[in-house]
DNA sequence: TGTATATTTGTCAAATATTGTCAAGTCAAA
DNA sequence: TTTGACTTGACAATATTTGACAAATATACA
């Protein structure tokens, strides 16, 4: 998800991968693995790619967190099940939060 | 949430919590912090509270998983619009998964 | 009040997980 | 077959999480 994303960007603007990574101080071969999603950025680096590629910086850390949220849940059988939880009770969950 | 369920779970019981942190092998200190949701409880321990305090192991992994997420994501502006990408991308996760 | 027991909190060390580096690998184009 | 871009795997460096312990607070009750 996050991965296309990004490599979609940074072929459309004709950037080498190693042109990105040197761009955001990063080894290449993580660079690679990120786009490859088999490492997860730092959040920080989404927000430079973001930028550095001309994208949607909004929308990249929801891609980014979305896959983030996967991998957390994909062992679950009814991932639905826990995401309905979540999500019906974020009003619930803001509220234990100030305590 | 996952917190409170197994407080109420305990307290259903007539147990200390002294009593249950034993019977899981775990500091007492430890597991007022995760009854208190202060701390996450590991996978292993939630399998045997469900069974110490007869709870649903279904039901409660759901919950401390949601609070897992949650954790995750609180820092998000639209939470929803992230679940969203989630739930609706779970068969192309589950491709991705298989490379 | 004073004592005993239960729960909570803070801090630090140990364990675990994540992120980054390096060297070696594949692949395709020239 | 050399070159450049990308990929991979193993390991090192960091960061985060979990657990242990001591001390503080709360609760119950003689």
């Amino acid at each position: 998800m996050f991965a296309e994303k990004i490599r979609q960007l940074r072929e459309n603007k004709h950037l080498l991968q190693r042109q990105v990574s040197a761009a955001l101080d990063m080894d290449n071969a993580l660079y690679c693995k990120i786009e490859r999603g088999d490492r997860i950025a730092k959040r920080e680096h989404v927000i430079k790619l973001a930028e550095l590629l001309d994208g949607n910086e909004e929308e990249l850390l929801k891609y980014w967190l979305a896959d983030k949220v996967y991998d957390l849940v994909q062992s679950e059988e009814n991932v639905n099940d826990v995401l309905n939880i979540v999500s019906e009770n974020i009003v619930e969950y803001k509220k234990n939060k100030l305590l």
